[in-house]
DNA sequence: TATGAATGAGAATTCATTCAT
DNA sequence: GATGAATGAATTCTCATTCAT
């Protein structure tokens, strides 16, 4: 019983990672259910056995992506015992090294938002998104009122305002990183972060 | 001659109005070509007599929105006889403002990214934004180099970094501000510029 | 502007022809929409300018033919100046004519029944069904009621009861006479009735 | 071994049950093989052990359904001692119960007439139903002609035209009371039968 | 013998594009 | 030039049937 939804589970992820690779190829409306069937090795018909449509297989193809970087995140920020600063630049380490680790499906990434822009997924897209972004920018606050408690950063510093400026420039050297193979994104993301810190700083 | 070309030109151009609110609408794939025409309040066959096809069309509403923000940009930046800090606070509230007026069409923001991400046109459209955003990180970065210049900034900030960072950053805030109707974009960039500048400064 | 929904008329007409023709010969589910458009001489997608879709196109089958059958009923039963029993042999060759006529065209019928019995269309074929019942029992009635009043029928004569047997009688006798080459509807249906006619005279 | 024949025959049964209420209730082309083994309790593959495909279990379906009705119409008419006109009553009154005894069957009718009339298994079906047909008319026309031979009713009585006018009727009004909630089945088929006596009668 | 996971043929429908008017 | 009727390639999804367990 056990074995059998361990196997089941297993091939609901293989078909995961194939739709994963050709989404991220072609596009949402690009990719055609026979490619992710082939890829996955596996008939047409199969993948309607285990998603519903190629909606839900899109919108599960993200909850994968999504929980699979939340939980790096979560370990590796959990780290403590180290200043605010340090802190923040392990988290900045960690969501670089996302960003590197997935490079190739970062244009996942950029099909999510534009379910989320329009679609008829639009609404679940946004809720997650906004949950995700609610998420890493709390991760990021905490970390900054630490700081501000522990008096290693200004007391006026706004926590939530520069969590969300923070959480969102490293998206926003990702996209750039992404458009631009030469983007130098490790130097760019610790000269902003130091730079960022600086301004936090007493 | 003139005046057939005006005409012309013209009819392009209320083309393109309705294209860009029809794609904001309903993303590319899920726009119609007869909704737009009908959004046009012309015949279907009559967008072929202008544009080539849909993908065409589709580039042409980027163009046309690139072009307008990069205006409204270099325009309010030119503001001389300003502090590096005050240039740089002017080009965020342009930026800002930008945002705020163009709310209801950033979902074409997102749908040009995913264009970009995947699509028979992605070739085009990454060319264009790697353009667009080297432009906007060249703005930001000669207004840092003065602020170094003059004496203002101190001598080691890297101004290509921060100008990367600066640019992505209120992009970012963008995003968040789209998704979140209460999210005070005006209040975050103000606190994230002034920090960032604090960093940057002697 | 007539002459165009004169063509659109025409056309529609002429696609309802092929789909009866074909769904005659495969019924419902076994009509493919290519079929009726190859027997129409269109394009597979003409069809949906003109129909919404294949559901829509079989009411309106059923509709056509409907319409058809009623005019002929109605334009024949009008005869009067005759005994009641005149009449009721008049009723009963239009309707005997009329199977003759479109003799091939009767698993039509049936699958109409089939809709009605169970199907996504069922609700609008009951209702239909229904009223084309009620409405070929009204005019049988009406002229027994007549031969009441006149005192060719006995007063007890269950003008209602015998209208629905009449009618159902005939249409039953069509089933048999489509089932069975040799079955000889019109003498049966003579032999019929003049019993019945027996029956409900004085 | 005949135990083993049995539990054989008996599962047998037990799909084809299933398969009627599933086949009334959705009809040929509506109903799913997965459901009718969910209805019997069973495997999807188990059908297949049973039956060579969906067809021949409509088939079966319908023998099934033909015997039972045909079982019962034969033991109560055989009814002697009677005369002729007390065995029509019992003849309609056998038929009139077995409608309101499989009234939500009654689809099921319907869905045989529609695979009669137009599906790969129109022949087979043809064939069975105009046997039965010609099975009921006889056994109607038998009893008409007892009464003819034994003065009961008139000479010039055409036995087998009655017949399939009585059948037909029957089954005609059937129809109307599946149709129709209110439809007095009873009293209508009674008035009707009354009045055909009449007419034949000296 | 019983099962249900896997399959792929097949069908309805959509829509960018063409072209006769 | 402007139009919109016509088209058919392409796509999603269904489901009878098979077959390894």
């Amino acid at each position: 019983m056990i074995n059998f939804l361990d196997k089941r589970k297993e091939k609901k992820q293989r078909i995961i990672d194939a739709a994963a690779s050709v989404f991220a190829e072609k596009g949402y409306s690009g990719t055609v259910m026979a490619d992710i069937a082939k890829q996955a090795g596996i008939g047409k018909g199969t993948i309607y056995e285990y998603f519903p449509g190629k909606e839900e297989l899109f919108f599960s193809v993200f909850e994968w992506m999504n929980t699979k970087m939340k939980q790096t995140a979560r370990v590796s920020i959990a780290a403590l015992g180290e200043t605010a600063a340090g802190r923040l630049r392990v988290f900045s380490r960690v969501v670089v090294d996302a960003y590197n680790e997935l490079q190739d499906m970062y244009t996942l990434t950029l099909e999510f938002w534009s379910a989320a822009a329009a679609s008829p997924m639009r609404d679940r897209f946004q809720k997650a998104l906004r949950q995700m972004y609610a998420d890493y920018r709390e991760m990021a606050a905490s970390i900054i009122e630490d700081g501000i408690k522990s008096g290693e950063f200004r007391y006026d510093v706004d926590s939530r305002a520069m969590a969300a400026a923070l959480v969102g420039g490293f998206d926003a050297l990702g996209i750039q990183a992404w458009l631009e193979a030469r983007f130098d994104m490790n130097g760019v993301s610790r000269e902003f972060l130091e730079t960022v810190i600086r301004g936090m700083k007493k």
